[in-house]
DNA sequence: AAACTACACAACCGCAATACC
DNA sequence: AGGTATTGCGGTTGTGTAGTT
């Protein structure tokens, strides 16, 4: 059987070449960001519109850092995929200059092999030692992808101090309560956080039995937050979230 | 020096969410 | 409200290159 080759012109691929780069940038300037689709038709470029995005977004947008990461930056990701999983949006939106595409390959190419596979975290409380459900909502919370009206996103919240009460069970459009109460307790577990980082661990414990922290004292050497995760006290939800403590 | 291999990272693909008409 | 276009995201593949045999 004969097979026709489409004689529609085929979007050019493959790696970008400076000259290319340079139509695409000029073409930013002119037209602003969006609008990709129009890209090849403006501006002469024989690509996608999608691979005029991911290489303006990538490479070519102002403020891209390039080259190797910092122990400050390895560190940081290690604990983020470790909280968030392949949330590389999320974690490279807490390393200024770094993309979620760099992220994810520097994960791959350099961390993933590095961290050693099945380490515990830290549990305060004994009453948790092992529970493979707990394990499993745990697994299936990180393997999610991103819903902005799921129920299971996680929880993002700033407060001016940690000391501070912040309602994070509000909706955006008001209609309050996405996570059941995990504002509440988060509220309550931010409480237990005598951000300096003197981390009360007994309070923390009296409070929430189920919570899980990091190995390590987070580090405070960037911006300053906090990553936290805790169990619904039924063991049957999981909240998670990131705290920020900008002053 | 050539062939092969492994690694790093750039780029693409498919899907889902969001925006727009 | 529904359809279409655009954008964002994460997984995967492709390509260049350094190291090894």
């Amino acid at each position: 059987m004969e097979i026709r080759k489409e004689n529609k012109a085929q979007p050019k691929r493959g790696l970008w070449k400076p000259e290319e780069d340079l139509i695409l940038k000029s073409y930013v300037e002119t037209y602003g960001e969006g609008n990709w689709a129009t890209v090849s038709k403006r501006s002469g470029l024989m690509r996608g519109g999608k691979s005029c995005r991911l290489r303006w977004k990538n490479y070519l947008r102002p403020n891209i850092k390039r080259g190797g990461m910092s122990k400050e930056e390895e560190d940081l990701i290690i604990r983020m995929h470790k909280l968030l999983g392949n949330r590389w949006s999320l974690i490279a939106g807490r390393l200024p200059g770094r993309t979620d595409n760099e992220v994810k390959n520097y994960w791959n190419t350099h961390l993933n092999k590095k961290t050693i596979l099945g380490q515990k975290r830290k549990t305060i409380g004994s009453n948790i030692q092992h529970d493979d459900n707990i394990e499993d909502t745990i697994e299936n919370h990180k393997n999610k992808k991103p819903r902005h009206n799921s129920s299971h996103q996680p929880i993002f919240g700033t407060c001016p101090k940690a000391t501070e009460g912040f309602d994070l069970d509000e909706n955006k459009d008001g209609s309050g309560g996405v996570q059941d109460g995990a504002g509440a307790w988060m509220e309550r577990v931010v409480q237990c956080f005598d951000y300096g980082f003197g981390f009360d661990y007994e309070t923390v414990h009296q409070n929430y039995s189920n919570f899980v922290i990091d190995e390590e004292p987070f580090t405070s050497y960037m911006d300053p937050f906090v990553l936290f995760e805790a169990f619904g006290t039924t063991g049957s939800d999981v909240g998670m979230g990131i705290q920020s403590f900008l002053p």
